[in-house]
DNA sequence: TTCTATATTGGGAGCGTTCCCAATATCTCA
DNA sequence: TGAGATATTGGGAACGCTCCCAATATAGAA
């Protein structure tokens, strides 16, 4: 690796230290010609300049962090995770943001981890992941005065900054959907009600019930944890209450009561209609493409660091607010509108 | 967040900023009534050294990159990626060192990552996956001479520190056992051929087959991308030619081929024996549970950082390597030995 | 006790930047 | 042409740490 420094460039080149600084970070007092000339040795040399000095001296260390606290096991399963991640690495290779990755498995490394993301000098800001577990870390996030932006609307979104996603507007809009499609015996796989996603989502499928002046009805509605598996184990559930329609609140849900479906018979959307949650890609082996919300998620990861770098430059006051619009594709396993 | 600096610290304690700093690194020469003082203050203020300022002096960043260079699309399907980036977070976090996280989407980004993660004091050293595309870094990367460790044989691995599974001998080891259990059309879906881990995964197929006496079929190999989908279309290939036995590169192509055989009216392992490749949680609906080649990608990810850490501390000469055992799992979709 | 060996401590220098201000070069207009 | 305004440049100081060496305290031996 080359070791020179800002030093060496300008000695080559004949002029200060001060002028390569400035030619680097693109500052406006330099004359054309010292421009030309130390960006000319600079790509000749393929000088760089040293991140730790910089970050010492600027007091900004150019690297957020993404905080996961979600249990392994969802990791590996829910296209959510990877998708989150790739979606925020882009954000911030396009920005010129480091990223780096903080996995919490247990309840132990929290503290753990807090403690090194407070080093100073250490992170310009971080990007934490809502959830009931990962919650109790926002309250020293917040007292250690670092950048935060949380992902998904934390249970105490008081003076919070967080970004989300239309879930109630979103999902009640779904089933309104099975409503006009004539649906009559509408159920729901919730997601974990102790997560704020899991809790808005079932709020959206109750509303749209209510609204129409239908009962809300126990027995069609199971808890699911967002898994293949639990959507599956739901669907037998709900069966028992003979549903035509059935909102999931994701897609991996959406494929587990399918699953249960045809072992049992039924076909979507002609037995039972199903509007799933997410829209990314997915292996939906043998069954009719997927109804589903589709959920930005590109766009979360970019406005996330986006309103992420807004706190870092510009304080974290007031409290920044974000909420993303999904939209409604209907596909193979609903009816069609009657026009 | 707290300014404090070691000189703070020293003042408050009333020893000097060496003192204090000889405390934080564990340096031998304190003396335990000062230790223990400093100690008591570190504890009770909260400081922590600046990451920034350390890494200057010590031109170390405690900060490694894992680069991935793989096509968006299998990021989101195949579990290995999320398991693997599990692994490494871990390893790093258990060694106190700072994981980013870098997506290569297209062959444009090369430039770009190469540029920034050449950035001195930035990186002390890079966790490269191996991937036909991503091989053209190594050679950037080797001329940079920043500490990297390869994961999954490179193709040129002339003097390249790299992290491997046996995965001819394992492959190899699973086909034998077909061979064992009496099986006489054995066939194979590979991983994509113009990766190390395809050829040598379909290299071990080979080997056990001519070992045994077999004639090398083209009819019963199709070549697959590791996708559940790849696995679908191979399956469907291969039928033609009549199997009793299938080995599958990827747990996820082992779903596809058996969605493949369920279509067609077929069971494992009476009809077609499968084993797959990797055992990761995996959700394999309404099929019998998976026999498979477990991969350790825990051991992976903690080796891999080890060796790396190694060269960081030790130079990169000589090229290290390490090979991770494999473990031959069976389960339902293999016929039982006959004793 | 006194001298020497050893343990402990303190402070200067330096890591490679950025920021700031003073110094110098260049331009503008009467 | 010259004074003043403006554009450009250079170098000191500082960021917070580690390393090194010299200074001091302490212990041990005679």
């Amino acid at each position: 690796m080359n070791n020179l420094t800002l030093e060496d460039i300008a000695e080559q080149c004949g002029v200060s230290r001060s002028t390569v600084s400035r030619v680097i970070n693109n500052h406006p007092n330099v004359s054309k010609k010292a421009r030309m000339l130390v960006q000319e040795v600079i790509n000749q040399t393929g000088y760089q300049p040293h991140a730790a000095a910089r970050a010492l001296v600027s007091n900004r260390s150019w690297t957020v962090g993404l905080i996961l606290p979600r249990s392994v096991n969802s990791f590996f399963t829910d296209p959510y995770y990877p998708s989150l991640i790739q979606g925020i690495a882009q954000a911030c290779s396009s920005s010129d943001y480091t990223f780096t990755l903080f996995l919490m498995r247990e309840k132990e490394d929290e503290e753990r981890i807090f403690h090194r993301i407070s080093r100073r000098g250490f992170l310009d800001g971080i990007l934490l992941q809502s959830d009931n577990i990962g919650d109790s870390l926002i309250d020293k996030l917040i007292l250690s005065d670092i950048p935060l932006t949380v992902l998904g609307r934390p249970f105490k979104s008081g003076n919070i900054s967080f970004i989300d996603i239309n879930n109630v507007e979103s999902v009640e809009k779904a089933v309104d959907y099975f409503i006009e499609t004539e649906h009559k015996r509408i159920g729901t796989i919730t997601g974990p009600l102790n997560t704020t996603v899991g809790i808005d989502r079932k709020q959206g499928y109750m509303n749209s019930l209510l609204k129409h002046g239908f009962t809300v009805d126990k027995d069609l509605i199971a808890e699911g944890t967002f898994t293949e598996e639990s959507g599956y184990l739901g669907m037998l559930e709900i069966l028992k209450a003979k549903p035509d329609a059935v909102f999931t609140a994701s897609d991996q849900m959406a494929l587990g009561a399918m699953r249960a479906m045809s072992e049992n018979g039924l076909r979507a959307p002609d037995d039972v209609a199903i509007i799933g949650f997410d829209d990314f890609p997915l292996q939906m082996p043998a069954y009719p493409p997927l109804s589903t919300i589709r959920q930005p998620i590109d766009e979360f990861g970019n406005e996330a660091l986006r309103m992420l770098i807004d706190i870092i430059e510009n304080g974290t006051e007031p409290a920044r607010r974000v909420i993303l619009k999904t939209e409604l594709i209907l596909r193979g396993t609903t009816r069609k509108r009657i026009n």
